[in-house]
DNA sequence: TTTGTTTATCGTAATATTGCAATATAATAA
DNA sequence: TTATTATATTGCAATATTACGATAAACAAA
């Protein structure tokens, strides 16, 4: 075996554990880290700002884009990335929920 | 290579990516859900929650303890689990620093 | 003591992830 | 057209994760 059982849960579980699968390498929270620290979103230039290389990045930011964490729009040759606030609503919003049950519990 | 290069990034990249990265499998999510399920800490009996093996279990169990996600404190023969509220907190502050940071942006 | 119950660890096979060189693709500029 | 620039894809090696059978360890009850 080795592969994870993912039809044994439901899809709501699924889609968080993805979610935060995109989220789990530092490389990937650099990126977020780096959107979040400009005033606009980013056209081109990410590549300079990691210490990896062009298609390492490329990688991680594809694992961003599929998790909707991250909008990337074609702007003449560069791509333009943004953070998907959407997305960011629906994490906080699962913590949001765990946070209301929690207060009902004894520790 | 294969080794995430986690040096290269900041102590507080790292702890985020590890944090994200015990939530970021189903069943983990699903030991999560069920421990907020119940109104009390739980006393064994999470194996027979999950359609998975008794030491496979054990192995998520220890990845969320790891991560201080959960906190197992021993009761007798069973072990007694539940959600550490610090890392919630922890990570709810994370995403109110994003949300605050996604209200000076563009899109 | 022995027996049963619960959880952890070991060993190992299957699969997934990470990283990068080489190469390809796509758009712009000259 | 031919560069040039920016990003994506391919291929592969190194490493990590997932899952489970077998076994061990810890403890309670008989």
């Amino acid at each position: 075996m080795g592969a994870s059982k993912s039809d044994s849960f439901s899809i709501a579980q699924n889609e968080m554990a993805t979610l935060f699968k995109a989220l789990s390498h530092p490389a990937r929270i650099a990126i977020v880290d780096y959107l979040l620290s400009v005033d606009s979103c980013i056209c081109g230039d990410i590549v300079n700002e990691l210490p990896l290389a062009q298609p390492t990045i490329s990688q991680h930011l594809a694992a961003l884009k599929n998790a909707n964490i991250i909008k990337g729009t074609i702007e003449g040759t560069a791509i333009c990335y943004c953070i998907n606030p959407d997305t960011i609503d629906k994490i906080e919003n699962h913590f949001g929920i765990i946070r209301h049950k929690l207060k009902n519990k004894c520790c």
